[in-house]
DNA sequence: ATGAAAGCGCTAACAG
DNA sequence: CTGTTAGCGCTTTCAT
């Protein structure tokens, strides 16, 4: 079925076809109840290469993401959105890549100067709440088809987001945590913290973890301690009795400075649990110091963002606005190649 | 650039800059040189909108795997395949399903029925070793595109695969087998066979399961003992006695055998290591009888089967060959939703 | 060996 | 309100 040959059966022309099928108006109801009759018997299904060939259009994409160079977890969520981009390329995609620094500021500043130029589409990784809502409203407004990546802001609307359900993940790392209990019941919860962090994700982590062990009655005894701290020092040692920890959680991807306290202190048999693989991460865990890394797939996510975009700008779909993705756990050998 | 460009800036018609991109001959040295020259330097890169549009084509692809009729497994390849088959159709993609009964008489009598057709792709499952070489070969003759799933031939070249490593998902088997050497130093391995199994992919698992505790000093006095058996029986307590065995692998998707055998004996303390999210698996991995399932995201190599042949017959691109499907490991609060 | 031209199905602009 | 038509860039056929 094409437009042609609705318009034929109809007596009408392609033109009167075409403004009813996209509602453009400026059509007789009359005219407008005969098409959709043919359309609902015969069927109809608008050939995407024609479409395209005759709209004749790059799509703009801006992506506004935390440069790597401060945290070098954001090269991995960028590869995936490069992979796609060279993907959707041959679509007429076209991105244009803009990083904010690690605070509020920049975030700010560099957000808005994405307004100046005509986008369709944005893929932004929300991490600062209040600044994220209040740019994201505005993006609505100019009816800027979005996507959020990393972190999930649900206070707008009919936002659509790509990432891992940090809860699940906290809950998951409960588990893993509690595989080692045979030496000992006391697990340790150390949160590194960088500056304030403003997301919510590590907040839902911990929040996945503990209540792991509040809805297991088989763990009743298990004792969990909580520690904040800037970088590895002593007052871990001063917090917990490292004869009785089996565990060590640690809810972001800081982990390595954990493992190498472990290291140091020759604490081999601790189970340790973190997030992401960072370069150095993946080095502890092939020592052996860290026992269970979560990856949050990032790159995934940056490539779904983008497919996201493409399915609604491209092929004017309506995809699902949730993309969750998985929970994987990485052990040593999952790196075998 | 065009070829509409490139036929201006090279004083010949558009036909002649078709000849030339395309290969089809025809065409003097002269003219071939000039028009490479031009696309040397201004590039080009083909609409496939326009390309397909005037192609105007529908591309068919067989898909023949086993009936989940006799093995509910293949349910789950299938819905991949089925979601893949939707998201192509408004490319031209349609597929047909041709589904085999678990044997090798069955699969060579519905696999050349596939010829009496004219199909452009083919996405097989090939379980029966030497009827799957000849057949294959038989498609490289005629020149189908063809992607294998789940299980992979090698001796076939060029072939494109998607699935898990098998080697790798026994070797990460083995890590998680290793976590609960407190209870007693023995695992036990358990194969339970449904009839003669052809893959290569149970001896893999298997042999990365024996590599990993080869390789591993610290288990140095690890024992393992190996069993086959047709259903769960006594004669497992006659090979071991379970107050020294610490875990269970089963290389298959029939763990759930093992489960229930452990939930009879009261063995709950057993680890419990198996394959494949069946539903019954799921049960009993919510039980707390299976600790570890090991997906093979059968979906996602259904899936990604047809995207394969998507790219290959549609944007005519050359894509990876071999498609690994991570090792995921699956823990109770994986499933949580 | 080469050129010319008719579509593929849809969009958008223009004429009425 | 409705019809007509010129493309979009590529493929393919026909004529030379």
């Amino acid at each position: 079925m094409t437009i042609k040959k609705i318009a034929k059966l109809a007596n009408v022309s392609e033109g009167t076809v075409d403004r009813i099928i996209h509602n453009r108006g400026q059509v007789s109801q009359a005219n407008i109840d005969k098409v959709n009759a043919i359309i609902k018997e015969h069927g109809y299904k608008k050939n995407i290469f024609a479409s395209n060939l005759a709209f004749n259009k790059k799509f703009k994409i801006a992506v506004l993401i935390p440069s790597s160079k401060i945290v070098k977890y954001w090269e991995l969520p960028l590869k995936g959105i490069v992979k796609a981009a060279e993907e959707f390329s041959k679509f007429g995609v076209e991105l244009d890549y803009y990083y904010y620094d690690y605070n509020e500021t920049s975030f700010v500043e560099v957000a808005y100067t994405i307004f100046d130029k005509e986008f369709d589409g944005l893929l932004i990784a929300p991490i600062f709440y209040d600044a994220s809502v209040s740019f994201l409203n505005k993006c609505k407004e100019k009816n800027l088809k979005t996507i959020m990546i990393d972190s999930y802001i649900s206070s707008v609307p009919d936002l659509a987001f790509a990432g891992q359900n940090a809860f699940q993940s906290g809950l998951i790392a409960g588990r893993l945590a509690s595989l080692n209990l045979s030496r000992g019941n006391t697990i340790l919860i150390i949160k590194i913290a960088r500056e304030i962090e403003i997301t919510s994700i590590y907040f839902d982590r911990l929040k996945g973890f503990r209540s792991f062990f509040k809805n297991n009655a088989t763990f009743s005894t298990v004792v969990l301690k909580e520690l904040s701290i800037f970088e590895a020092n002593d007052s871990i040692l001063e917090v917990a009795d490292f004869d009785s920890v089996s565990s060590v959680y640690v809810p972001n991807s800081r982990v390595y400075i954990i493992a190498q306290f472990l290291k140091d202190h020759n604490l081999r048999d601790v189970t340790l649990v973190g997030y992401d693989l960072l370069d150095k991460n993946i080095d502890y865990l092939q020592d052996g110091y860290i026992d269970f890394l979560i990856n949050q797939k990032p790159d995934q996510q940056g490539y779904l963002g983008i497919e996201y975009l493409f399915k609604t700008l491209v092929l004017k779909e309506n995809p699902e606005l949730i993309h969750d993705v998985p929970v994987e756990i990485i052990v040593k050998e999952s790196l075998y190649v």
